[in-house]
Order: C-alpha cells, then structure tokens, then sequence
DNA sequence: GTCTATAAGGAGATAGAC
DNA sequence: GTCTATCTCCTTATAGAC
C-alpha cells in the first residue's frame, strides 16, 4: 500500500517491538501489580534498556493504560464474535470463562486493580474509558434481556449482578485454588462458573 | 493488681495511643492499600510525629500486620459469640454480613491484599497466621457440616466454597455499589449475601 | 518519649554520547 | 533509536537534641 516500504518495515518492526512491550508490561503487572511493577521490570523482560521504553510509551501511566486497553479490545472483539444464536445467558457465561482463562494463562484480570491511584489514572485515560462504556454497555444489556427473559434474578438490582459479574472476573479465589489447591485450569473455570452463576447451593 | 500504678497509668496510655495508630493506620489502608500508604501519612492522621510511631511499630510491616491481627480477633471473637443454636448457614451468612459491614464502615476486608508483597509478609507473620489457621479450621468446619446437612452443594469441593467465601468478604462489588449506584449499607448487605448463596439465578 | 533533621535507597524520568 | 550515567523526588527508617 505504501509507496515507502522501508518506512512500512520500520513501523512493522516499531510495532512489533512496542507487542512485545505490552506482553512484558502484562506479564510483571499480573504477577506484581501496579505499584510494585517498575520500568526496570518491564525494560529488563523485554530485554532493552528503560530509556528505549521511554521512546514507546512516554510514562509508566501510559504504558499500563496501552496494556489494558489491548485487553479491553480482546473483550470486545470475543463479544463481538460471539454466536448470535445463543441466548444472553450463555454469552455471559461464555466471556466471563474466556476471561478467567485469560487470567489463568497469565493475563490480566479485568478491573484491574481497586487501588485509587489506578482507578483514578484509568478514568482520566478516555481511549481506556471509551472502551470501559462501550463493554458495559453490551454486558448491561445482556444483564437486563436475561433479567426480562427470567433467565437471571429480578429481585436484584442490575447493577448488582452486573458489577458482581465483573468482581468474578477478577476473583481472588482462582488463584488460591491455582496456588493451594493445584486445581487444574479447567476444573477451576467450571466451578467458578457454577459459583457465580448458582452459588453455593 | 499492679504495685506500681504510675506505670499502669502509663501502660494504658500507651495502650491507648497504640490503639489511635491502628486505628489510623486501618483507615489509610482502607483507602489507599499497603504500598499508597505512607508512615507520614499514618502518623499524620494520628497527629505525631513519625519517629513517635516508630516508638510503638518497629517497621510499616509490623503495623500493617497488628492492623491486620486486629481485625482477626474481632472476626474471631464474633465467631466465638456466634448463637451455639445456630445452624452452620446461619454461621457463615452471619459472619460475611459482619465482614461486609467492617467495610463499609470504612474497615479493611479480609484477604486484604492479593500483592505478593502483602502476602508474602503475612506469611512471614508467626501470629498472624495463627489467626488465620484458627478461623479457617472454624471455617472449613461450617462449610464441611453445611456440605454434609445438603445446606451447600456437594458438588463443589470445599475449597472452592471456602475460597469464594473468604472472596466475598473483599468484593470489589461493594464498593462500586457504594459509589456508583449511591446503595444503602444495608441493601449492599442483602443482596451480596444473595448473591454469595444463591448467585444470579 | 517526643520532636527536627537527615541518612539511605528505590524508582520514574531524562541528558547526551553513539 | 539505543545505551550509560544521572537527576530528582519520595519513602522508609534513624540519629540526636530536648
């Protein structure tokens, strides 16, 4: 497409190198955190020093905010995906499992963090925020058909199931049972699964 | 009982001033999580100086851990009082209500933190961990009576209940209901004890 | 025991050579 | 664009006067 392909290779290398970045950054953000992740961590994982970081993403804020939006998009093209023939329900089902397999393969959970310092820096993030509404917008939806259709209580206020969806994302109890109980990926997915969606009973 | 009583005098101030410091320290690390919070900011909230602090906590591990073995021996006392009566659901709907409480009036959740760094001191923590041990021996007993008396399902291994149990306590749903939707304490309280048992259905 | 002042070290960000 | 070396600020922890 371009009439300079040598300026193309460099971008595609540009890019190429700024994945790699962004995998690095994902993997010591999911087994560190944001506080205790340092440039030097990332720099040193991809195998470059910090001030060619620098020259990807201008802060360390930016950087996590790139980090997960590319997250955020994995959502949203998986929802986007997702067969329509199926019912709310199991869409919901579906990405809330796609979701803790991300995790489980050493991905970030969503909601990240409920840290203030993050919360606060992703909401002043609008390419994040955009991403944020446009999910919660279709996730709200599926919500409130399965609530209409029966399928979901409706003694429970939407928001309720909707921002416990989202806590289940992220729930510590996957990596106990990961890290103490060495339950295999599967076994946890299905029980978290039936837990969220069940209960205990 | 003390011949001496100007000491017991000043013991009890002591005792008193410990006190005002976690209770401080509880209530930044309600807002801000462990690696935010700052001695300056502790003993700030306090109204001393921060060397005064380090009189009473030799290190912000020591603080943070006596903050934390604090709230066990409330959780563990309230166990202790629990009505003998009262069948094992009774006892566990009982307890997260508690825990759920705690926070919304500004304490800190169980599990307080999933960073390796907090967990990691925790475990280092001789007698933290003896309070963990002890509440979850109590634990895992209720879930086990419970599972046993068909109250929780025999489907799921206890571990998974237990660990979402102690997930509960610090879902991040609470505060998002807090904020967000503007909820009652008390309706937050009802209908994440819902969802905890009997999920979205 | 309480304070002021400061040491020691870590981490985000950058200057400037190549 | 990449690196070495450095700046600057923040935070834990302490020395030493009162």
């Amino acid at each position: 497409m371009s009439i300079l392909p040598r300026l193309s290779f460099k971008n595609q290398a540009f890019k190429l190198r700024e994945s790699a970045i962004l995998d690095a950054a994902t993997a010591v953000l999911s087994q560190k955190g944001y506080d205790l992740m340092t440039m030097d961590d990332v720099a040193g994982a991809v195998g470059i020093s910090k001030p060619s970081l620098y020259k990807h993403f201008k802060s360390k804020e930016e950087l996590v905010g790139e980090a997960l939006i590319r997250l955020l998009d994995g959502a949203l093209d998986y929802v986007a995906a997702l067969d329509p023939s199926h019912g709310p329900m199991q869409k919901l089902s579906s990405l809330l499992e796609w979701a803790l397999r991300v995790r489980l393969e050493g991905g970030l959970p969503f909601l990240p963090s409920t840290s203030p310092h993050v919360r606060e820096m992703l909401i002043r993030n609008v390419k994040y925020m955009l991403r944020i509404m446009k999910l919660n917008r279709q996730l709200e939806a599926l919500v409130k058909q399965a609530q209409q259709d029966g399928l979901l209580s409706r003694d429970l206020p939407t928001d309720v199931i909707l921002y416990s969806y989202y806590a289940r994302t992220c729930d510590p109890a996957v990596e106990y049972l990961q890290k103490y109980s060495k339950m295999a990926s599967d076994d946890i997915v299905r029980h978290m699964l039936k837990v969220t969606f069940e209960g205990f009973h």
